[in-house]
DNA sequence: CTGAAAGCGCTTACAG
DNA sequence: CTGAAAGCGCTTACAG
């Protein structure tokens, strides 16, 4: 591996230290590094105001990874999440760098893709950073990743899903799916496709069971023909849309656990000369501002993502005795969830 | 500020140190250090073996930090980028990522807006991480954000925006903004609209010049009218192209430099009934996906990303003797840019 | 190959 | 308020 030089060849500057500070300023180091400690309350002292000085004058910026190691606490925590080109994953995570940095912490993202594997060896990689705590967007029911952490005793939350026993903050995924479904069945459809997400989510599998739960409660039943699994990209989604658009009997209507795998469906309906919003209802989760642009937007069951941001964080720090935080979803509806002309 | 806790409200078990791994495998911590560098080659002595199982036993990790401290480097590569919900930089952001990982380097982000001041902070906030390396995705032409780093003599290169001087891999901007141009003369248009971003911004000075050098050359002149500044935000592409849609005698076409402006015209454009490729042709700039999902898909200038990542890291590490790479973009011709039926 | 020792840049009791 | 000293967890000449 070539060692990093700069454009003139030559190796870095060495970084100003508070060596440098106090040899400058003419005192010790000790008290460069009182004058400088940002949590201190701020002295108004002569030599302190000196110090300050000479500190901005030779351009002088701790270091975090020195200090850390002394404090005992990097300030840091760490996001995990599937993908940051999931722009759902991408909003949730500037607004936890917002809410940590307000709160003193830097924040550090891995993305692990939906591979297990990955998302082991992203952890190692956090926790060797030492991180202060975690916040995960990825846990699955069907693997136990954050019983390493447990065993460390590091602090965690889940975000927007759960493995029904770590602190976690989501959106209720039941009334979700349950109020998306609604609105399709106000609307008029009795046949309602969905697009129902992979079995290892809680996301996905709540949604799912607040769908179910509409039907029945409509006195409809829920048909295993149009329920599709799937995971959660783009092209699983336009699959699963195929499948729906091909039956014989389609539905009039179709929810997709996720943004992404509506326009899945939305892709797969251009294919059979489809229109949403006029051949087909449709209805998505977790909007992104994409979605409204659309000639016809899709219409989406909205979890606001700042507010999962702030207790996730809330809750890295509390004392944890609330331990899972629902959220409630509210519906946005929009051009492509039409009513029913049967 | 209160401290993290775990669940247990405890605090967290202390890490598992060299000393530890030390002590229980029986040798000294200098010998654990070194069959545990990573960089050395792997011995295959028996208490090499030994150390390595007990190591895992006691679950491990070095701590980054003090490795770094000590080491002179962190191994550490920081990536600033405006937006990670701008797909086109979260995209950029996990080719990084991806390409500094297989370099055994790690990467942080930070984002910044398209504020100078919060573009300064982020970049402190980066040094004070004692990064190896960095690599803007921010440049701007009115202000000198780099010039720190020069006189600390701190790596970096530009990627996507260049200002002249520093290292920087870009897209051949004059030549996109020409062949975007180029395909709208070719289906006939005259009356050719841009969106052109900002004036602070290499991308977008390029694009546009491209775009007057392609009018020039077909005999057209360049009309200051039809030629409208934005930021690079979607609302900024709206209020263009509600400017544009207004004119008594409106373009034919449209060239937005960025597909979040080419969103935002065809945002406007529903608010005037038309319909991107029936009554308008339109263009973007940096394909993302959803692009090519909307019902009428937006054509587009390519760049591949993935090869932009590449050779960013690499100029990191190389001799700079090549300091500007420039990348041939590539046009998607889609439904949205249809012939001129005048 | 191995270990004792110094030191990376910082913080923090401790004593003045 | 100030400074000398110890130590955070690691790495690395140095000597054996």
């Amino acid at each position: 591996m070539n060692k990093l030089t700069n454009s003139k060849g030559s190796t870095n500057t060495l970084p100003v230290t508070l060596k440098d500070v106090a040899r400058v300023a003419g005192v010790s180091i000790s008290t460069v590094s009182r004058i400088l400690d940002e949590r201190l309350p701020k002295s108004k002292s002569k030599s302190a105001e000196k110090v300050r000085a000479v500190a901005k004058n030779l351009g002088y910026t701790r270091d975090v990874m020195a200090s850390s190691l002394r404090r005992g606490g990097t300030g840091t925590i760490g996001v995990l999440v599937p993908h940051l080109t999931d722009t759902v994953m991408a909003i949730l995570y500037e607004e936890l760098a917002k809410v940590a940095q307000h709160n003193g912490y830097f924040t550090v993202v891995a993305t692990c893709g939906d591979s297990l594997e990955e998302e082991e060896k992203a952890i190692e990689s956090l926790l060797g950073r030492r991180v202060d705590g975690l916040i995960l967007a990825t846990s699955r029911l069907d693997h136990n990743s954050t019983g390493k952490l447990k065993d460390l005793g590091i602090p965690y939350t889940l975000a927007l899903r759960t493995d029904n026993e770590s602190a976690s903050v989501v959106g209720n995924d039941i009334h979700g799916g349950y109020i998306a479904t609604r609105h399709l069945l106000d609307l008029g459809h009795t046949r309602i496709g969905i697009v129902a997400g992979p079995n290892y989510s809680s996301n996905s599998l709540g949604r799912t069971k607040g769908y179910e739960k509409a039907l029945i409660e409509a006195g409809l039943k829920f048909s295993p023909q149009l329920c599709i699994q799937s995971r959660f990209d783009f092209e699983s989604g336009e699959a699963a849309g195929h499948v729906l658009f091909a039956l014989e009997d389609r539905p009039t209507a179709i929810f997709a656990v996720t943004d992404n795998l509506a326009l899945g469906v939305m892709s797969a309906a251009k294919k059979f000369n489809l229109l949403p919003g006029k051949d087909f209802a449709l209805i998505g989760y977790n909007d992104t501002p994409v979605l409204s642009m659309l000639p016809t937007p899709i219409s989406s069951v909205h979890i606001p993502l700042d507010f999962i941001a702030y207790k996730a964080i809330e809750l890295l720090f509390g004392d944890r005795t609330q331990n899972i935080v629902e959220v409630m979803p509210s519906l946005i509806p929009r051009y492509s969830s039409i009513a029913y002309k049967g």
